[in-house]
DNA sequence: CCTGGCGCTTGATTTCCGTCAAGTCGACAT
DNA sequence: ATGTCGACTTGACGGAAATCAAGCGCCAGG
């Protein structure tokens, strides 16, 4: 049900794509990344809870992880997908030294888990790995920042919007894309409930959005964008 | 209306209620506010537009920034409130290198404003430096994560409700506060019309709120912070 | 004193989301 | 085939916020 193993060379170019990593050389990395290892959990796994220790980050490289916030009744909402190739809970080890959040690894998903002591000492003593962590840690403030806005601006249906926008990577025109979620988690992620969801689905198609199962077909990307500005 | 001068030794003192600052040796703090300034507005003035360069930061040590987003009618959205003494703009000057928001400061403010050039030389220098920025970082983190929270999980009178409980600092039985703002600005603090905070406010009658202009008294605390988790 | 503007409240109306309930569809096991 | 389970959709309903419009109290300027 679950692989461990020590990290290999292929590991490490996976790994440069990681911002954090990306500006170290090499060797540096080497340091950072000894003792780390490598986990495929073969099922859904919870990694840690909101409150726990936060004693170790992750980066994932393959599958993905939902980071969820649970109200007392133990209702979650999903407050963020990390998907590949990125890190999550870096920011959780300084100042409160708490997960903030619960994360749960999906069946199938594969994870490099470092240590936060040894990661802590270099920090100590490699200027730049600090500099590569400010940046990181800006970029989740951004990416927060965002998602703030786009709560208090914008309606349920031009969240989904934005939503699919963020999917393709194409610029204009006509896009076809595969929803990487189950609709349910979708919802929660923007905030919404599943039958909202359906509807603000509905009312897309006016817009030329069609969906059948996962496959998303938006018609025109540009007016996809007018509406979520508020046209 | 704009009074400038060099930063003093009492203003020294005050930037060490600043967790940026507040580990720092006194020494390392002159060289890093060597061309820092202090500056009286006497009148709201506008600090920066999102978007724009980001080569300094600020520390608010009297009256208040409002930090605030424009769509694209021009409507602007509160997303925070500084008050003395915080730091805030530390984070944009790394990666992006551009402010992600506007900011105002208040008629009567007084700031520290830290140019970047110099501050992220000894950034490269000093870890000690470079572990409080991770750590202000951090708690900006904190904090924004909590407010996505808030809006996802809460209904505009709880959100209220948090944001009455956020002005405490008594821990229960009955508190007087006053609104350190005006309530139109509360209602974009918090994502609501100014028509709904005055319903808002009428509704926590019921449990015990009464608010006559901007003085604000709670009955008993905590049947305000039962009724904000849902009771 | 009057007047105008501003911040805030109140009322009426509409729209939209959440909730509950029922129904559809497909996958999979029996 | 049959049944069932889960994911999703659809319908009906109630409630709450946005919107539009009007009214009130307060203060500054004339």
């Amino acid at each position: 049900m679950l692989k461990v193993r020590p990290l290999a060379d292929d590991d490490l170019d996976a790994l440069r794509e990681v911002p954090l990593f990306s500006e170290l050389p090499r060797q540096t990395m080497q340091g950072l990344l000894t003792g780390a290892t490598v986990r495929r959990f073969g099922a859904d796994t919870l990694l840690f809870n909101a409150g726990d220790k936060a004693d170790r980050f992750f980066v994932v490289l393959a599958g993905m992880v939902r980071l969820f916030a649970l109200d007392e009744e133990g209702q979650q909402g999903v407050m963020e997908i990390i998907f590949p190739v990125r890190s999550f809970a870096e920011a959780a080890m300084f100042g409160s030294g708490r997960y903030p959040l619960n994360a749960e690894a999906e069946r199938g998903t594969t994870l490099v888990q470092i240590e936060g002591a040894g990661f802590l000492r270099q920090l100590r003593e490699n200027p730049q790995l600090a500099r590569d962590v400010v940046a990181s840690l800006h970029q989740w403030e951004r990416r927060l920042l965002k998602e703030i806005c786009q709560h208090k601006f914008l309606s349920p249906a031009q969240r989904l919007s934005a939503y699919l926008l963020g999917l393709t990577s194409q610029e204009n025109g006509e896009a076809s894309l595969q929803l990487p979620l189950s609709k349910a988690t979708i919802a929660s992620r923007i905030g919404i409930e599943p039958e909202s969801l359906s509807r603000a689905l509905q009312r897309l198609r006016t817009i030329g959005v069609t969906c059948q199962g996962d496959q998303v077909r938006i018609a025109d990307l540009d007016s996809l964008r007018r509406y979520c500005r508020g046209g």
